[in-house]
DNA sequence: TGACTTCTTGACAGAGTCTGCCAAAACGGA
DNA sequence: TCCGTTTTGGCAGACTCTGTCAAGAAGTCA
């Protein structure tokens, strides 16, 4: 019980929202689901909804919810283990801590489908992604990386082994383990041409 | 005289309404200049502006005016030269074609600005990145490159260093050449923590 | 030049997204 | 149970974007 029951209450209600959303675009298909049809589902206002998530792409990219959050990479960052540091995020994406499993419907790439298929949906990780690079390439410079050193590695790392890897580990079903992929990445990224 | 009269209207219309658009932009802020706003300022109807662009971000993303549309990196594209591959692109960029110089206002990244500041731009923007390293990533498999690595290395380029270089650029004030960003992008690539 | 075809434009209506605002309701601690 | 704080719902309104269709401009051919 580690945090306080309104915040798990707001948590759960997200929970909640987010996998009536997800239940609607299966059913009807993204583009055809309005707000409006997720906010009575989940029985709460749109206004609510909004303040939740801010837009129906929030959905996606809300933390905690977002396929992964800026804030939440941080702890994970070991600048002078960047494979290492890349498999908790992975760890972190696939096995969700225990609070949020509690009041989570599906798995936490329940929506990965949209994420990879939607434009909108799409971009609107892609924005959470380059958020994410910049805290990386921050915390490289910190280390006293130059910039242009700190620049390419944290968006070929991000850009190139994380979200590649997260995208075609979905794309062939999710039956060997996402940290099979992160391995082969990272091997790659050591030959590149 | 190469392109038909009708497309060179519509080239200089669409080279106009950007024009119209960043005066606007500049003098008000991006967020603060509505779509009829720019409509208007421009001397066309709201309908049209969504039918040249799609969308106020569109001014930034659409072809040719794209900072690089996908359909333009093409022909640059040589896979036994990935370097040179990257720098003909840039070249692309900073040094237009005459027909296209000739009813523009402004250079080329005139509106880099918004790009790199407006979520909302930059989202956008990263869906043609998206667009466009898928594109690379196809040709890399076509070439018989295994799916990972051509993953990885069509991310790292276009993210890492082509994307990563642009921006550090414009940061920096355009003072030296872009080329140098691409080189020094280009090494750091290649000693990857 | 005049007619014919094709593409482009403008106007309008309408659905959907998102925000500011304020009063009502719910919550959680004392 | 009571009270201060937080959350919610409802409403108005601005803005984005799309479908549709008739009017206009551009290109073609005789």
């Amino acid at each position: 019980m580690a945090l306080p029951l309104r915040e798990r209450n707001r948590l759960a209600a997200a929970h909640h929202i987010i996998d009536t959303a997800i239940d609607l675009f299966d059913e009807h298909g993204y583009g055809q689901v309005t707000v409006e049809q997720i906010a009575a589902a989940a029985g709460v206002s749109p206004r609510t909804f909004y303040r939740y998530f801010g837009s129906k792409e929030g959905l996606f990219t809300t933390d905690p919810y977002a396929v992964i959050g800026a804030d939440q990479i941080q702890p994970h960052i070991d600048l002078d283990d960047l494979p290492g540091t890349l498999r908790r995020i992975v760890a972190a994406v696939t096995d969700p801590p225990p609070e949020e499993v509690a009041v989570r419907a599906g798995p936490p790439w329940r929506g990965m489908h949209y994420v990879l298929q939607e434009p909108a949906v799409r971009a609107a990780v892609y924005a959470a992604l380059d958020e994410g690079s910049r805290r990386f390439t921050d915390l490289l410079r910190e280390k006293g990386m130059s910039a242009t050193q700190a620049r390419v590695t944290a968006r070929a790392y991000w850009f190139g082994v994380y979200f590649g890897s997260l995208e075609q580990w979905h794309l062939d079903g999710r039956v060997r383990p996402l940290g099979d992929y992160i391995d082969q990445a990272l091997a790659a990224l050591q030959d590149l041409p």
